[in-house]
DNA sequence: CTCAAAAATGAAAATGATTATCAAAAGCAG
DNA sequence: CTGCTTTTGATAATCATTTTCATTTTTGAG
C-alpha cells in the first residue's frame, strides 16, 4: 500500500516533469507513516528529525504536490492550521470533531453521499469534493 | 425581523454586561443589511462608509460577539478569510461552492440532518453545529 | 561520464488575516 | 456630575503560509 502510493506519486511526478529528490521522498515516507490529520508543522518536525536539513517551505510545497497527485487531502478544522489526511481510493469519510478534547472521529455514510449527489444534480452542479464536519462534544467530554 | 435580531442582541448584551455603543449598533445594522457570507473586510468597508471612525479591530471583535449571541455563524470557505452568515432560527443550510466563479448555492436537506443525528448518537457524540460544503463547478462553469 | 539547463531547496523576508496591547474615550450606576 | 469599567482605535504583534532568490540538485543530451 505504501509502495502503491509511492508509485502513484512517481507517476504523477513524471507526468508533470517534476524531479525526484531526497526531501520529497522523506516527506512522503513520513506522511505515509503518519496518522490522520497531520498539520504541516507536525510533519515538518518529524521530517527534520530524520533529515535535519529540510526546510519548512519545502514541506509546504511538497504537501501541495501530494494533494495535486491525489495522495493527500486538505482538512481545515477550527484551529487555524491546515491539516492533511491520506486519500484512500474509493473511500471518503467525514469527521466528528470534539471541541472539548480535539479528538476526531471518522465516519462514512453512503446515504449522505447519495443525497449530496442528488442535490448537486438538482442544481446542475458538478461535484469535485466535499467536506462534512460535525462539531460538538465526544462521549468523554460531554459530561 | 431586523428588529427581532437587534432585540436578541440587546438581550444578549444585557445578560453579559456588555454596553451599547454607536459602533456596535452600526456594525449590526450593516451586518443585517448584508447578503450571506460577508467577510470581515467587506463588512469593515461598509461600516466605515457610514461611520468613518470605526476601526477594523472593532469589527472583528463585534462579529465574535454576534456569534456568541447566536446572530451570526462563521463560515470558512477556501479563500483564507473568515466569513459570517446570518443565523435564522430553526433553519440550517449547507453550501455548494463553485470553485470556478466562487458562487455559493445554499441548500437544506432534512434527511442529511437526520442521518447526522443518528451517526452522532451512534458515537455518543453531542452535536453543537455542523458544516457541509460541496465543492465543484456550478452549471455555468462546468462547460 | 560531463555539463549546462531546468527544477528544487533553504533561509529569510514578505504577506495577509487575525489578535493583543494600551492609552484615550465613552457608557452607565449611583 | 462622578468615578469606575468597558469599549475603542491605532498600532504593534502573531501565526500560518507564501515568495524571493541565491545556491544546490537533478536530469538528460552529448
Amino acid at each position: 500500500m505504501i509502495q502503491k502510493k509511492k508509485h502513484a506519486f512517481n507517476l504523477f511526478a513524471a507526468s508533470k516533469g517534476l524531479r525526484s529528490t531526497r526531501q520529497r521522498d522523506s516527506i512522503l515516507d513520513v506522511f505515509l507513516s503518519t496518522r490522520q490529520h497531520v498539520s504541516v508543522e507536525e510533519l515538518y518536525l518529524k521530517v527534520k528529525a530524520g533529515n535535519p536539513g529540510v526546510g519548512q517551505a519545502t514541506v509546504y510545497r511538497t504537501l501541495k504536490l501530494f494533494v495535486e497527485a491525489g495522495l493527500a487531502r486538505e482538512v481545515l478544522l477550527h484551529d487555524g492550521q491546515t491539516r492533511y489526511e491520506h486519500v484512500v481510493a474509493g473511500e471518503h469519510h467525514d469527521h466528528l470533531v470534539c471541541t472539548g478534547c480535539n479528538a476526531i472521529i471518522e465516519f462514512e455514510n453512503e446515504t449522505i453521499e447519495k443525497l449530496q449527489d442528488e442535490i448537486a444534480a438538482r442544481h446542475g452542479f458538478l461535484i469535485r469534493s466535499h467536506k462534512l464536519e460535525i462539531y460538538g462534544l465526544c462521549s468523554a467530554c460531554k459530561n
